[in-house]
DNA sequence: TTATTTTGTTTGTACATACAACTATATATT
DNA sequence: AATATATAGTTGTATGTACAAACAAAATAA
Protein backbone atom coordinates (compact mmCIF):
# COMPACT_ATOMS: atom_id res chain seq x y z
CA UNK A 1 0.00 0.00 0.00
CA UNK A 2 1.31 3.79 -0.43
CA UNK A 3 2.00 6.25 2.63
CA UNK A 4 -0.27 8.34 1.65
CA UNK A 5 -3.15 5.99 2.19
CA UNK A 6 -1.43 4.66 5.47
CA UNK A 7 -1.87 8.62 6.49
CA UNK A 8 -4.94 9.10 5.79
CA UNK A 9 -6.12 5.95 7.48
CA UNK A 10 -4.30 7.33 11.03
CA UNK A 11 -6.70 9.06 12.70
CA UNK A 12 -3.09 10.89 14.60
CA UNK A 13 -2.50 11.97 11.27
CA UNK A 14 -5.81 13.30 10.12
CA UNK A 15 -6.70 14.74 13.19
CA UNK A 16 -4.01 16.48 13.51
CA UNK A 17 -3.58 18.16 9.86
CA UNK A 18 -7.43 19.28 10.36
CA UNK A 19 -6.71 21.32 14.02
CA UNK A 20 -3.37 22.47 12.33
CA UNK A 21 -5.98 24.16 9.03
CA UNK A 22 -8.39 25.21 11.52
CA UNK A 23 -6.30 26.73 14.37
CA UNK A 24 -5.05 29.41 11.67
CA UNK A 25 -8.31 30.05 10.45
CA UNK A 26 -9.10 30.98 14.32
CA UNK A 27 -5.78 32.66 14.19
CA UNK A 28 -6.50 34.94 11.56
CA UNK A 29 -10.59 35.48 12.29
CA UNK A 30 -9.16 36.52 16.04
CA UNK A 31 -6.48 38.92 15.10
CA UNK A 32 -8.59 42.02 15.42
CA UNK A 33 -8.77 40.75 18.99
CA UNK A 34 -5.27 40.80 19.54
CA UNK A 35 -5.44 37.58 20.68
CA UNK A 36 -5.13 34.38 19.52
CA UNK A 37 -7.97 32.04 20.22
CA UNK A 38 -7.01 30.34 22.77
CA UNK A 39 -6.56 33.51 25.15
CA UNK A 40 -9.84 34.72 23.40
CA UNK A 41 -11.63 31.42 24.99
CA UNK A 42 -10.13 31.89 28.03
CA UNK A 43 -11.68 35.59 28.49
CA UNK A 44 -14.65 34.27 27.36
CA UNK A 45 -14.52 31.76 30.19
CA UNK A 46 -14.08 34.53 32.54
CA UNK A 47 -16.63 36.33 31.59
CA UNK A 48 -19.16 33.17 32.00
CA UNK A 49 -18.04 33.50 35.84
CA UNK A 50 -16.22 36.28 37.40
CA UNK A 51 -13.80 35.38 39.96
CA UNK A 52 -14.09 31.60 38.57
CA UNK A 53 -10.59 29.52 39.78
CA UNK A 54 -7.75 28.08 37.43
CA UNK A 55 -8.70 24.55 37.72
CA UNK A 56 -11.90 25.61 36.60
CA UNK A 57 -10.54 26.91 33.64
CA UNK A 58 -8.35 23.90 33.04
CA UNK A 59 -11.39 21.38 33.22
CA UNK A 60 -13.36 24.09 30.59
CA UNK A 61 -10.82 24.17 28.25
CA UNK A 62 -9.30 21.07 28.39
CA UNK A 63 -5.81 22.07 29.32
CA UNK A 64 -3.61 21.42 31.69
CA UNK A 65 -2.60 23.58 34.95
CA UNK A 66 0.70 24.93 33.83
CA UNK A 67 -0.68 26.07 30.54
CA UNK A 68 -3.90 27.81 32.31
CA UNK A 69 -1.10 29.53 34.43
CA UNK A 70 1.19 31.19 31.63
CA UNK A 71 -2.54 32.08 29.79
CA UNK A 72 -3.02 34.25 33.23
CA UNK A 73 0.31 35.65 32.83
CA UNK A 74 -0.13 36.70 30.06
CA UNK A 75 -3.78 37.86 29.68
CA UNK A 76 -2.60 39.96 33.31
CA UNK A 77 0.20 41.28 31.66
CA UNK A 78 -2.29 42.69 28.53
CA UNK A 79 -4.07 44.24 31.22
CA UNK A 80 -7.19 41.60 30.62
CA UNK A 81 -7.59 40.04 33.52
CA UNK A 82 -6.26 40.32 36.95
CA UNK A 83 -6.43 37.63 39.92
CA UNK A 84 -7.43 37.42 43.78
CA UNK A 85 -5.81 34.88 45.77
CA UNK A 86 -7.69 33.40 48.50
CA UNK A 87 -6.44 30.57 50.27
CA UNK A 88 -4.76 28.06 47.79
CA UNK A 89 -7.05 28.87 45.14
CA UNK A 90 -6.80 32.04 42.71
CA UNK A 91 -9.56 33.68 41.37
CA UNK A 92 -9.68 35.20 37.92
CA UNK A 93 -11.83 38.45 36.96
CA UNK A 94 -11.70 40.45 33.87
CA UNK A 95 -10.76 43.78 34.10
CA UNK A 96 -12.30 46.78 32.44
CA UNK A 97 -9.95 46.65 29.61
CA UNK A 98 -11.06 43.03 29.52
CA UNK A 99 -14.69 43.82 29.18
CA UNK A 100 -14.09 46.41 26.06
CA UNK A 101 -13.17 43.04 24.43
CA UNK A 102 -16.19 40.65 24.81
CA UNK A 103 -18.13 42.04 21.90
CA UNK A 104 -15.14 42.19 19.97
CA UNK A 105 -14.45 38.52 20.36
CA UNK A 106 -17.93 37.28 20.49
CA UNK A 107 -17.76 38.78 16.67
CA UNK A 108 -14.50 36.72 15.66
CA UNK A 109 -15.81 33.78 17.42
CA UNK A 110 -19.23 34.48 14.85
CA UNK A 111 -17.17 35.01 11.90
CA UNK A 112 -14.66 31.78 12.46
CA UNK A 113 -17.92 29.92 12.66
CA UNK A 114 -19.51 31.52 9.73
CA UNK A 115 -16.16 31.38 7.77
CA UNK A 116 -15.91 27.16 7.86
CA UNK A 117 -19.83 26.96 7.16
CA UNK A 118 -19.24 29.05 4.22
CA UNK A 119 -17.25 25.95 3.06
CA UNK A 120 -18.20 22.68 4.51
CA UNK A 121 -22.15 23.55 4.94
CA UNK A 122 -23.42 24.69 8.29
CA UNK A 123 -25.07 21.73 9.06
CA UNK A 124 -22.08 19.84 7.99
CA UNK A 125 -20.04 22.41 9.94
CA UNK A 126 -21.98 21.62 13.46
CA UNK A 127 -22.49 17.97 13.19
CA UNK A 128 -18.81 17.67 12.53
CA UNK A 129 -17.61 19.95 15.67
CA UNK A 130 -20.58 18.00 18.08
CA UNK A 131 -18.99 14.34 16.41
CA UNK A 132 -15.61 15.70 17.74
CA UNK A 133 -16.64 16.26 20.91
CA UNK A 134 -18.21 13.26 21.12
CA UNK A 135 -15.39 11.55 20.12
CA UNK A 136 -12.81 13.41 22.17
CA UNK A 137 -15.00 12.52 25.36
CA UNK A 138 -15.08 8.88 24.72
CA UNK A 139 -11.22 8.57 24.23
CA UNK A 140 -11.22 10.49 27.47
CA UNK A 141 -13.37 8.33 29.52
CA UNK A 142 -12.54 4.92 28.17
CA UNK A 143 -8.83 4.84 29.61
CA UNK B 1 -26.24 30.14 26.37
CA UNK B 2 -23.43 28.99 28.70
CA UNK B 3 -19.83 28.91 27.59
CA UNK B 4 -19.27 25.23 27.45
CA UNK B 5 -21.80 25.34 24.52
CA UNK B 6 -19.89 27.85 22.68
CA UNK B 7 -16.89 26.01 23.04
CA UNK B 8 -18.00 22.56 21.89
CA UNK B 9 -19.66 24.48 19.30
CA UNK B 10 -16.66 25.71 17.82
CA UNK B 11 -14.62 23.70 15.09
CA UNK B 12 -11.76 25.18 16.15
CA UNK B 13 -11.95 24.16 19.67
CA UNK B 14 -13.34 20.29 19.12
CA UNK B 15 -10.87 19.59 16.67
CA UNK B 16 -7.35 21.33 18.75
CA UNK B 17 -8.92 19.03 21.82
CA UNK B 18 -9.46 15.82 19.65
CA UNK B 19 -6.09 16.13 18.21
CA UNK B 20 -4.16 16.86 21.50
CA UNK B 21 -5.82 13.89 22.74
CA UNK B 22 -5.11 11.53 19.73
CA UNK B 23 -1.32 13.10 20.08
CA UNK B 24 -0.88 11.92 23.51
CA UNK B 25 -2.48 8.35 22.63
CA UNK B 26 0.37 8.59 19.37
CA UNK B 27 3.12 9.03 21.27
CA UNK B 28 2.36 6.36 23.89
CA UNK B 29 2.18 3.78 21.22
CA UNK B 30 5.19 5.39 19.04
CA UNK B 31 7.58 5.57 22.34
CA UNK B 32 8.93 2.19 21.79
CA UNK B 33 10.24 3.01 17.82
CA UNK B 34 12.08 6.38 20.02
CA UNK B 35 10.26 8.69 18.08
CA UNK B 36 8.07 10.76 17.66
CA UNK B 37 4.57 9.95 15.68
CA UNK B 38 5.31 12.67 12.79
CA UNK B 39 8.77 11.93 12.75
CA UNK B 40 7.94 8.10 12.56
CA UNK B 41 5.64 9.25 9.53
CA UNK B 42 8.17 11.06 8.04
CA UNK B 43 10.68 8.32 7.81
CA UNK B 44 7.74 5.50 6.21
CA UNK B 45 7.90 8.37 3.61
CA UNK B 46 11.04 7.74 3.51
CA UNK B 47 10.97 3.95 3.75
CA UNK B 48 8.53 4.64 0.73
CA UNK B 49 10.59 6.46 -1.81
CA UNK B 50 13.98 6.54 -1.29
CA UNK B 51 16.04 9.90 -2.19
CA UNK B 52 12.62 11.48 -2.00
CA UNK B 53 13.27 15.33 -1.85
CA UNK B 54 12.62 17.92 1.30
CA UNK B 55 9.46 19.43 -0.47
CA UNK B 56 7.70 16.00 -1.40
CA UNK B 57 7.86 15.38 2.00
CA UNK B 58 6.28 18.95 2.88
CA UNK B 59 3.56 18.00 0.57
CA UNK B 60 2.63 14.13 1.61
CA UNK B 61 2.74 15.19 5.42
CA UNK B 62 1.21 18.90 5.31
CA UNK B 63 3.89 20.13 7.05
CA UNK B 64 6.10 23.74 6.49
CA UNK B 65 9.79 23.63 4.71
CA UNK B 66 11.45 24.75 7.66
CA UNK B 67 9.48 21.87 9.69
CA UNK B 68 10.82 19.05 7.06
CA UNK B 69 14.13 20.80 7.70
CA UNK B 70 13.93 20.78 11.37
CA UNK B 71 13.13 17.11 11.55
CA UNK B 72 15.73 16.30 9.06
CA UNK B 73 17.92 17.21 11.05
CA UNK B 74 17.13 15.67 14.52
CA UNK B 75 16.53 12.35 12.08
CA UNK B 76 19.74 12.84 10.85
CA UNK B 77 21.44 12.99 14.32
CA UNK B 78 19.91 10.10 15.12
CA UNK B 79 21.41 8.59 12.44
CA UNK B 80 18.28 6.80 10.75
CA UNK B 81 18.34 9.04 7.31
CA UNK B 82 20.78 11.43 5.58
CA UNK B 83 20.76 13.71 2.75
CA UNK B 84 22.62 14.09 -0.94
CA UNK B 85 22.54 17.42 -1.39
CA UNK B 86 21.45 17.80 -5.55
CA UNK B 87 21.76 20.98 -6.81
CA UNK B 88 19.20 22.93 -5.13
CA UNK B 89 17.16 19.70 -3.63
CA UNK B 90 17.97 17.89 -0.54
CA UNK B 91 17.46 14.23 -1.42
CA UNK B 92 16.67 11.81 1.80
CA UNK B 93 17.65 8.30 1.98
CA UNK B 94 17.24 5.56 5.46
CA UNK B 95 20.87 4.70 6.81
CA UNK B 96 20.74 1.00 7.95
CA UNK B 97 20.08 2.23 11.16
CA UNK B 98 17.15 3.84 9.65
CA UNK B 99 16.00 0.54 8.01
CA UNK B 100 15.79 -1.60 10.94
CA UNK B 101 13.15 0.50 11.99
CA UNK B 102 10.61 -0.15 9.73
CA UNK B 103 9.30 -3.26 11.44
CA UNK B 104 8.89 -1.36 14.34
CA UNK B 105 7.34 1.65 13.32
CA UNK B 106 4.90 -0.46 11.25
CA UNK B 107 3.82 -2.28 15.09
CA UNK B 108 2.94 1.53 16.71
CA UNK B 109 1.06 2.10 13.90
CA UNK B 110 -1.58 -0.74 13.72
CA UNK B 111 -0.83 -0.55 18.07
CA UNK B 112 -2.11 3.28 17.61
CA UNK B 113 -4.86 1.84 15.23
CA UNK B 114 -6.23 -0.61 17.43
CA UNK B 115 -5.89 1.52 20.55
CA UNK B 116 -8.39 3.56 19.12
CA UNK B 117 -10.74 1.21 17.13
CA UNK B 118 -11.13 -0.39 20.44
CA UNK B 119 -12.65 2.31 21.79
CA UNK B 120 -14.47 3.99 19.11
CA UNK B 121 -15.11 0.48 16.96
CA UNK B 122 -13.20 -0.32 13.91
CA UNK B 123 -15.57 0.94 11.65
CA UNK B 124 -16.65 4.45 13.03
CA UNK B 125 -12.54 5.06 13.37
CA UNK B 126 -12.25 4.72 10.22
CA UNK B 127 -14.69 6.44 9.03
CA UNK B 128 -13.78 9.39 11.04
CA UNK B 129 -10.10 9.14 10.03
CA UNK B 130 -11.44 9.33 6.43
CA UNK B 131 -13.93 12.33 7.00
CA UNK B 132 -11.38 14.35 8.97
CA UNK B 133 -9.04 13.80 5.51
CA UNK B 134 -11.80 15.13 3.42
CA UNK B 135 -13.15 18.21 5.81
CA UNK B 136 -9.18 19.08 5.19
CA UNK B 137 -8.91 18.51 1.92
CA UNK B 138 -12.24 20.67 1.85
CA UNK B 139 -10.77 23.61 3.70
CA UNK B 140 -7.66 23.64 2.33
CA UNK B 141 -8.59 23.81 -1.28
CA UNK B 142 -11.87 26.40 -0.96
CA UNK B 143 -9.39 29.36 0.01
C1' DT C 1 25.93 36.47 -21.39
C1' DT C 2 24.37 39.01 -17.97
C1' DA C 3 20.33 40.26 -15.18
C1' DT C 4 16.01 38.80 -13.19
C1' DT C 5 12.76 35.78 -11.39
C1' DT C 6 11.50 31.49 -9.45
C1' DT C 7 12.22 27.57 -6.58
C1' DG C 8 14.02 24.68 -2.71
C1' DT C 9 16.15 24.88 1.62
C1' DT C 10 17.82 27.03 5.98
C1' DT C 11 17.98 30.13 9.99
C1' DG C 12 16.21 33.09 13.56
C1' DT C 13 12.55 33.58 16.26
C1' DA C 14 8.13 32.79 18.36
C1' DC C 15 4.12 30.33 20.34
C1' DA C 16 0.92 26.83 22.20
C1' DT C 17 1.17 23.28 24.94
C1' DA C 18 2.83 19.50 28.07
C1' DC C 19 5.27 17.03 31.87
C1' DA C 20 7.79 16.59 36.07
C1' DA C 21 9.14 18.52 40.08
C1' DC C 22 8.21 21.95 43.39
C1' DT C 23 5.70 25.14 46.81
C1' DA C 24 1.95 26.44 49.52
C1' DT C 25 -2.36 25.75 51.49
C1' DA C 26 -6.11 22.82 53.27
C1' DT C 27 -8.01 18.59 55.07
C1' DA C 28 -7.75 14.22 57.50
C1' DT C 29 -5.61 11.07 60.86
C1' DT C 30 -3.22 9.97 64.96
C1' DA D 1 -2.02 19.82 68.35
C1' DA D 2 1.18 17.38 65.25
C1' DT D 3 1.83 14.80 61.39
C1' DA D 4 0.44 13.00 56.95
C1' DT D 5 -2.00 13.38 52.79
C1' DA D 6 -4.43 15.72 49.19
C1' DT D 7 -5.22 19.74 46.33
C1' DA D 8 -4.16 24.16 43.65
C1' DG D 9 -0.93 26.64 41.49
C1' DT D 10 3.99 27.66 39.70
C1' DT D 11 8.52 27.00 37.50
C1' DG D 12 11.95 24.86 34.62
C1' DT D 13 12.35 22.72 30.61
C1' DA D 14 11.12 20.45 26.31
C1' DT D 15 8.66 19.69 21.83
C1' DG D 16 6.10 20.31 17.57
C1' DT D 17 5.15 23.57 14.51
C1' DA D 18 4.91 28.04 11.93
C1' DC D 19 6.28 32.49 9.70
C1' DA D 20 9.36 35.71 7.75
C1' DA D 21 13.63 36.63 6.00
C1' DA D 22 17.77 34.96 4.03
C1' DC D 23 20.35 32.19 0.94
C1' DA D 24 21.64 29.44 -2.97
C1' DA D 25 20.78 27.23 -7.24
C1' DA D 26 18.22 27.03 -11.54
C1' DA D 27 15.38 28.79 -15.15
C1' DT D 28 14.03 32.51 -17.89
C1' DA D 29 14.33 37.08 -20.08
C1' DA D 30 17.20 40.92 -21.65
Amino acid sequence: MMLENYLKECLYFTANRLSRIVAKMAEEEFRISGLSPTYAYLLMAVYDKEGISQKELGEILHLNPSTITRFIEKLTAKNLIYNKVEGRLSLIYTTEKGKELEETIYKCWMNLRRRYSDILGEKEGDELTLLLDQVSNQLENKE
